[in-house]
DNA sequence: GCCGTTTTCGGCCCGACTGTTTTCAGTCG
């Protein structure tokens, strides 16, 4: 049966729950853990590999011989004997209390097996009622902290944040730390620096020689709403948006291996001190030691080089080849936001923007922009204002008259047109013919069957007057999945006829996501980067499909908008 | 359960904080 690799990670993190809370071999525990990863985080759908080419599931590290043949019995039959097994012994309510904070595997087990607790109602009667605090290794204080959590849970939920919102208080608290006595670097770390497009919470990094005035400048702001823990060297607080934060002090000697600790990822840290252990090494945040002797540490630089590695930009460090592109000194130059040279999708006030030509024009050359597509809604997209090929028409005029008075910039004929539900597009081929940038989406019917979606598709993108496929998934990060369809079959469409695709900018939309936009290029399909602005302000939501762009291992020149005017025009002239 | 320029068996990343403990297990990142 259809099962996507996130269903599938799914089923292999429930047997991880399930086994930790039988006690059982803590690395048996960890191999389902990692293979949720990476079944997760592999682009190819492994339901259709493991009908196709079950033997290749063992290629894929940390999948061997039994795991391999656990997800060949998932596809085929839709469950795991496996799990059913556990689940008899073990009701799933149980691995539920382990997402609470406080509780481990261990508490659970005994939840369970002192109480007989099987889900989050059952514990907070259970912690109301007064009977947890009675059980050896819980006490009043536990109590009051799993009460809490169970409450804050029903406020919020476990969201991940935007990377966009999550960044003003990351800013802010970063720039109060570096103003604390005896603080002398500060960054943020985590998912945010490797530019990842949600964080579940911000990890800060301080250097200092003494972490006292930073752990209290930290518990102090004015943003926290209650510190959750507080030691010499680390500090966990809650802001009133409901955010997490984590700060880490450690010496100056150790800044680097510490922002290499805390910028992880998880997978890539576990890679590299595998090299170390296997040097005789040992690398934690402190430092790189042989015996008690620390041969590394100060920068991060200082730490890769000491694995004869050069240092490796954040967004990369996912253990996804970036490792074993560090060894061959083949890392590649990743895109910066300075060879942006223009933004190919944004709004004016003739559809759904706020601000009008000029002024979207002027704040275009105030970002030092050669070109600015203005890329106005089709009329299908009704909520948006949408155009007509008359309206468009009109707009052109405009253009051609600010583009008299323009010095630096040129701003470019565009639509954001309509991909209508059979592929065809929401607007006539001369009108198209007449405009320097068309972007086809869509804004509707997200969820027709896979097979017809990509019919739909596939049309829309090869469509002669097409330039650039926009934001591909439709998905809104926490609100709207990405659609259903045969992604390949799209791409390959896409080479074929020269359409780019595009990673917008919108923190909702970041679409497309890293891994799919390093699909796109693996199949020689080029990028455009866009803000997708509806104001003069969200034109520096550039800075947000950059970073996306680099995830995907994207340099300048699988960029279209890196180009200079001229070659740009050409590019799209075709 | 995975994996191998030490190994097909015996390892598997590492340290801080909390709460309930009298010396440390559990949890977290």
């Amino acid at each position: 049966m259809a099962m996507t690799n996130e269903e599938i990670a799914q089923r292999f993190l429930e047997i991880a729950d399930l086994l930790e809370i039988e006690d059982a071999n803590p690395f048996r525990v960890r191999a389902y853990r990692n293979a949720a990863r990476v079944v997760g985080e592999h682009p190819e759908r492994l339901d259709q590999v493991a009908r196709s080419d079950p033997e290749s599931l063992k290629e894929l590290p940390g999948i061997g011989d039994d795991l391999a043949a656990k997800i060949v019995e998932l596809v085929r039959t839709g469950r795991l004997e496996m799990l059913h097994e556990l689940e008899k012994r073990t009701p799933p309510g149980v691995a539920e209390l382990m997402r609470l904070p406080g509780i481990g595997p261990s508490k659970a087990r005994a939840l369970h097996d002192a109480l007989g607790i099987t889900s989050l109602a059952a514990l907070r009667r259970a912690l109301e009622l007064g009977h947890v605090r009675e059980l050896p290794g819980f006490g009043e204080r536990t109590e009051a902290r799993l009460l809490a959590a169970l409450v804050a849970r029903e406020a919020e939920g476990e969201r991940r944040a935007l990377r966009a919102v999550a960044a003003v208080p990351a800013e802010a608290i970063a720039d109060a730390l570096r103003a604390a006595p005896g603080v002398e670097a500060c960054d943020i770390a985590g998912s945010f620096r490797r530019g990842r497009d949600t964080v579940g919470d911000l990890d800060i990094l301080v250097a200092a020689g003494d972490g006292e005035a930073a752990i209290e400048t930290f518990c102090s702001l004015p943003d926290v709403r209650s510190v959750l823990a507080r030691g010499g060297t680390k500090a966990t607080v809650r802001l009133a948006t409901g955010l997490q934060v984590d700060l880490r002090v450690v010496p100056p000697d150790s800044y680097g291996a510490a922002l290499l600790y805390f910028t992880g990822s998880k997978a890539h840290n576990i890679a590299l001190r595998r090299q170390a252990q296997r040097r005789g090494l040992l690398l934690n945040e402190y430092g790189l030691h042989r015996e008690k002797k620390r041969i590394a540490g100060r920068t991060e630089e200082e730490v890769y080089r000491a694995f004869g590695l050069p240092w490796i930009p954040p967004e990369l460090r996912e253990n996804a080849g970036e490792l074993e592109a560090a060894a061959k000194h083949a890392l590649p130059r990743l895109l910066e936001l300075a060879d942006i040279r223009g933004d190919l999708q944004a709004h004016s006030t003739d559809s759904d923007g706020r601000d009008d030509l000029a002024a979207m024009a002027a704040a275009a050359e105030a970002l030092g922009y050669e070109y600015l597509a203005m890329t106005d809604h089709s009329p299908a997209v009704r909520v948006a204002g949408g155009m007509d090929a008359a309206g468009f028409r009109a707009q052109a005029r405009r253009i051609d008259r600010l583009n008299a008075k323009l010095r630096k910039l040129r701003v470019l004929k565009g639509a954001e047109v309509d991909i209508r539900a059979d592929g065809s597009l929401d607007l006539d081929d001369a009108t198209l013919a007449r405009l320097d940038v068309v972007i086809a989406t869509f804004h509707s019917r997200f969820t027709l069957p896979p097979r017809e979606q990509t019919r739909r598709l596939v049309r829309a993108v090869s469509h002669p007057r097409v330039n650039i496929f926009g934001h591909p998934t439709g998905r809104l990060i926490g609100r709207r999945p990405p659609s259903a369809y045969d992604f390949g079959a799209v791409v390959k469409a896409c080479a074929e006829h020269g359409v780019a695709m595009e990673i917008d900018g919108q923190p909702e939309r970041m679409d497309l996501d890293d891994q799919l936009a390093r699909l796109a290029l693996q199949a020689g399909v080029k990028l455009v980067i866009s803000s997708d602005a509806h104001s003069t302000v969200e034109l520096g939501f550039m800075r947000w499909g950059v970073s996306q762009a680099r995830r995907a291992w994207a340099v300048k020149k699988d960029v279209l908008n890196t180009l200079p005017l001229e070659r740009l025009l050409r590019a799209l002239a075709r």
